[in-house]
DNA sequence: GTAATTTATTGACATTTGTCAATCTTTTTA
DNA sequence: TAAAAAGATTGACAAATGTCAATAAATTAC
């Protein structure tokens, strides 16, 4: 197993050396460049991705071209298009590479198999589903009850590295707000 | 077990009579009048609520007295204040039934036990979580990639009952706008 | 290393949405 | 049923944010 996923595993599970090389086996590596399309608007999640390094960026795309950034996941953790993955169903969202990245790849086939044959693994699973849905329903309340100041200071305070290391655009439509008004509020202090 | 949960259950999880007994057990009815408070901002969310009738409204409240929605449920689902219920922790939102109600509490305790005495529960319990959770995104999504016309729209073609049901600055903040501007979205065409 | 491309900033202006206040309507309660 | 409370609408105006265009800066690719 590949030690930066064992690192998340840890405190999470507890896995015999026997499970432990079954779920190794489960995550298929992939490594890939800068920009690169895991998955294509219009096909079936397939995968969900662990990021060992690097940074994905789930997007949506509209007629007029325009895009707005889902979710960002970094490293040391899973996403994917997750109503198309859940669903299997085709994914309004494409999915990108954002940096050069290594990525641990699980299948929906391999994902029932470790339910099935892991004891604990559904639990661990629900729970860090859980986590991920309180961090949507916070991002939802961001939405509601602050203006893109108030939620560009917020990302700020709770994010800081995602300012640095990703471009302002992709901070910006994550916002919700124009690259040019996000510009605005960085220089108005 | 109250039939309403029982038909909700149908078609998720085959229950024998005994398990059927016990969980029937742990939900415990609860009749409100309208505008009763479930859970103040502060406390800690002891229960989820399966609602047979009626309607639940999830909050938040800002120092100056505004409200906002964060969560609406209807007949014939569950819900709680989620951040708080998981993480037994302080909750920011506050719960109120919205008309008089029949509710069916679940205890955290009792959610527990479901989950290690009744196998497929928690799997169960699980796919129902992946589902709320794909609701919320597609509701940051409706915040990132459309204007409060098309959320109202969007929202009158999906719930056309909420808005005849609910009052009108109930919709207005979950959807994030001022009552006045949806008053003028909806006659604006 | 330089050209090409992408990204960021800034100004001018348009549009959307919010706020406050007044009034009208509906619902609730006594 | 009448009074009171809550909710909805509308106008006037302010504030926030978007759009378009020009330019500057940074990054990427050859």
């Amino acid at each position: 197993m590949h030690p930066a996923l064992k690192k998340y595993l840890e405190g999470k599970i507890i896995l015999s050396s026997q499970q432990e090389q079954l779920v190794g086996n489960c995550f298929k590596p992939l490594v890939t460049k800068r920009n690169q399309i895991l998955l294509q608007k219009g096909n079936t999640a397939k995968y969900i991705y662990f990021v060992v390094k690097g940074c994905l960026r789930v997007f949506l795309t509209t007629e007029d071209g325009s895009e707005s950034t889902r979710f960002l996941i970094f490293e040391g953790r899973m996403g994917t298009a997750f109503p198309s993955f859940i669903l299997q169903q085709p994914s309004q969202a494409a999915i990108q590479t954002l940096e050069a990245s290594h990525l641990l790849m699980l299948s929906n086939t391999d994902r029932q198999r470790l339910y099935q044959e892991v004891p604990g693994w559904e639990t661990m699973d629900r729970k860090g589903i859980e986590l991920d849905y309180i961090a949507s329903i916070e991002r939802i309340e961001s939405f509601i009850t602050m203006d893109a100041k108030a939620r560009y200071d917020s990302l700020m305070q709770q994010h800081p590295q995602m300012l640095q290391r990703l471009p302002a655009k992709i901070i910006a439509d994550y916002l919700g707000i124009s690259k040019e008004t996000l510009s605005r509020l960085k220089s108005k202090r």
